[in-house]
DNA sequence: GAGTGGTCTAGACCACGCA
DNA sequence: GCGTGGTCTAGACCACTCT
């Protein structure tokens, strides 16, 4: 289970040092790291080791290199978070990147659910988020998000909610989104639910069920996602 | 649209000759490469070069190195192929691998909608094959699958059909299947599918577009997969 | 012990962005 | 022209596998 190599390459060292630099923000997002020749210089190692551990960081986009520039610690903008982690695409195949719209938020008790999958104590409590999501307008996806309060304290204070949530979580927490895990389902659309999208009861809708993953590897978002395909699917390539 | 580098790095040289000796048979499935050294020594280059290659290509899952032993050509096994690709899942989350039974198999011409994915020639011919997948010994999956006569002349005679037919491909055909897009969409089954799959009518359905892409970036099957998700979830982790 | 891939170093030169 | 990352080399040593 706890795979103990008994071997620590130097490179892997020196990653866990700059991704604890970059954590704990002493590089904050969008800014520069040193250059890998002044990195060597301050770790005492050669600057191709510097280098292979800024090469493994840049393959997991935890920040990006520019030749003739510099490294820059990886930005969670908008748009990126958005065409990074959303699978919507239009029917025709073209990539679709819904705005959000208003949006109920309010504090309770953990589920017992909740608690197994983001690793929560009995009593912690959360957020829960609740809003719609359009595609030219048009109300198209049903979005709940829970989060625990230990970890977004205020975040129910921050309304309006910005379109992506996890430039915030980057911004406002030091919390960096760097994968999602997502079930997708196939139901029948719920009464209200219905009406919020304007579709006919029995029509199918896709319900997609996921979990954020924080950059040490913790569980800090829950969020369902319920969307008619008449107007959006779901696209992914798998390598 | 085309990009034109004017600068062709040494190890990207190397890395498309080895893909070459790969994709013509020259080094088979499962077979070990030469060693770093002997490939510098033939190739005329350092051992850091072929050695950057090559960690492109165990990157992209195309060799596998393992350290004292040598590198490999990448096999798709049965269960190396059903496990990459196919997402299928139980609903408690634990991953599934679904076996195949029976399938008609039948020439045909051509879909203009067939022709447009798989960049195909107006009076192409394809082959068609329809199977059902079991889950536990159920039927859970409805298989369609279309791939052009061009490519895989014979594999209408290669009846029963493997439970992976990437393998096949691989093996039989030379085609080495890398990637995979898929469009995931909710909706109603149909009756055929309802008594196949024995769902009620107005059950909601999984139906899932995939189109296979081999390894020098062609689109070589078409398949369309669908399921209830009261049997099985779809999922998947974005990174 | 021999052979393989994996790590680490030191140094040279190239391509790129910018002032 | 300078500083950055990107490529390439040559050589040493380490970790792993098999004989």
């Amino acid at each position: 289970m706890d795979e103990t190599p008994g071997f620590r390459p130097l490179y892997r060292q020196v990653y866990d040092y700059l991704v604890r630099q970059i954590a704990t923000g002493v590089w904050r997002p969008a800014e520069a790291l040193p250059s890998e020749q002044d990195l060597a210089g301050e770790l005492g190692v050669s600057q191709g080791t510097v280098r292979k551990a800024l090469d493994v960081m840049a393959a997991e986009q935890l920040v990006e290199r520019r030749q003739g520039k510099g490294t820059f610690v990886a930005e969670q903008t908008q748009e990126r978070a958005l065409f990074r982690f959303f699978r919507w695409a239009y029917p025709s195949g073209q990539r679709a990147i819904p705005t959000s719209m208003g949006g109920t938020v309010r504090r309770r008790p953990s589920s017992s659910d909740e608690q197994r999958k983001l690793h929560l104590r009995e009593n912690a409590k959360v957020i829960e988020i609740g809003r719609m999501r359009l595609i030219d307008g048009k109300p198209t996806i049903v979005e709940t998000i829970v989060v625990p309060v230990m970890l977004f304290p205020d975040i129910d204070k921050r309304v309006p909610l910005p379109n992506s949530l996890y430039s915030l979580y980057q911004s406002a927490y030091g919390i960096n989104i760097v994968a999602v895990e997502e079930e997708v389902r196939a139901e029948l659309v719920r009464k209200d639910d219905a009406k919020k999208l304007n579709l006919t009861v029995g029509s199918p809708l896709l319900r997609i069920d996921r979990v954020a993953i924080a950059l040490d590897g913790s569980r800090v978002e829950l969020r369902v996602s319920r969307c008619s395909t008449r107007d959006l699917i779901y696209a992914v390539t798998i390598r």
